[in-house]
DNA sequence: TGTATTAAAGGACAAATGTCCTCGAAATTA
DNA sequence: TAATTTCGAGGACATTTGTCCTTTAATACA
């Protein structure tokens, strides 16, 4: 739990006592390699703080080609957050790409989080703030940046992702072909 | 003021009452033509809902080109939203790309807000989560759809941009070059 | 262990897009 | 009004990226 107090902790001051008031709504799951938190179609009734693992989000295309949205890390929250905000089908799935350990929130406590304290709200929006400020930087990548300074910047802010994901998904995630990220990689090794 | 309630009660229910008691946060403001409601490198202190007009959102990349990032319409909000939610410098700049009437409020203001009304921290939390799922299809749009796929999408569902916005501006919303768009607007009219 | 399946690299060619440039029309300004 | 500037269209060519395919190695599996 520990990990997860500082997380909240870098959002906005979480006192002890609220944290020993409110942390028993979120519990703990195993999630083995290959595993998912959500599937495509279906309602995603949760939010999960990861302690331990990766997670790997997509969804399918119109050529039903997988595309890799988002790699989620330790000790970082994950979702598919449309879906959990709104309670519709979800577009995404979210699967362990390594053996994984969550904390896991569900809609209603959530809610329920919300209504009893106003600290919880404040994480509430503050957390959304955030993913708001994550997926415009990374549209502002896909947009601006060419297939090999994508993979540059990848190689740098998230090297750990290079080791656990298919070459598959990291050029689905960059926003490039396989062949495209093989060149790319033969050219940067010389 | 009437479609400004509208639009709150799009977001969550909002009482007369409550729209009274503090819909006095925001004030009038007149912008015309090619004026800047946000500059880069300034903080961004306040969040702004269109009553008329139209502004672009922009920032300069490396070669300091202009790169538009966002089209903001009637009946919409607009702000530097990283720069206004944490009060550091802005990256963008937004101007009125038509003689445009905003309601303006501030930044404390908006925090009284929330302290004062479970009702606008709702609202608050709510409209973080709308951007994030707004920006998170402009992404996905980015990511995996041809030029003259974006194009469009752009004139279905924004049609109104096509005659507000220079193509330069379109172009770069797009993500895509002057060159490239010319192809598509003649090979589509054909 | 041997067979089938999957994953990654890369060749050959095609398509899409970018770069640099010129031209003419429209808008601006002196 | 005439000169200047800005804007959009588009030619010529280069570069990037994608598509389709083959090969090889690794992995799964029966």
């Amino acid at each position: 739990m520990e990990n997860f107090k500082l997380f909240l902790n870098s959002l906005t001051p979480v006192s002890d006592g609220e944290f020993e008031n409110y942390s028993q709504y979120f519990k703990g799951r195993s999630l083995p390699k290959n595993n998912y938190f959500a599937v495509q179609g279906k309602i995603c009734h949760e939010v999960a703080f990861i302690k331990k693992g990766t997670l790997r989000t997509y969804y399918l295309n119109e050529k039903s080609e997988e595309v890799t949205s988002c790699f989620c890390t330790q000790n970082n929250l994950t979702t598919s957050y449309k879906s959990f905000v709104s309670q519709q089908p979800s577009e995404l799935s979210i699967q362990a790409i390594e053996d994984t350990e969550l904390l896991v929130i569900d809609y209603r406590d959530l809610q329920n989080l919300y209504q009893k304290s106003s600290v919880w709200q404040n994480i509430g929006r503050i957390i959304a703030e955030r993913q708001y400020m994550v997926m415009e930087q990374y549209a502002s990548v896909l947009c601006n940046e060419t297939a090999k300074e994508k993979y540059l910047r990848l190689l740098k802010e998230e090297p750990s992702i290079l080791n656990k994901a298919s070459i598959n998904d990291i050029a689905s995630y960059l926003g490039i072909t396989r062949r495209t990220l093989s060149r790319i990689r033969k050219e940067i090794t010389k």
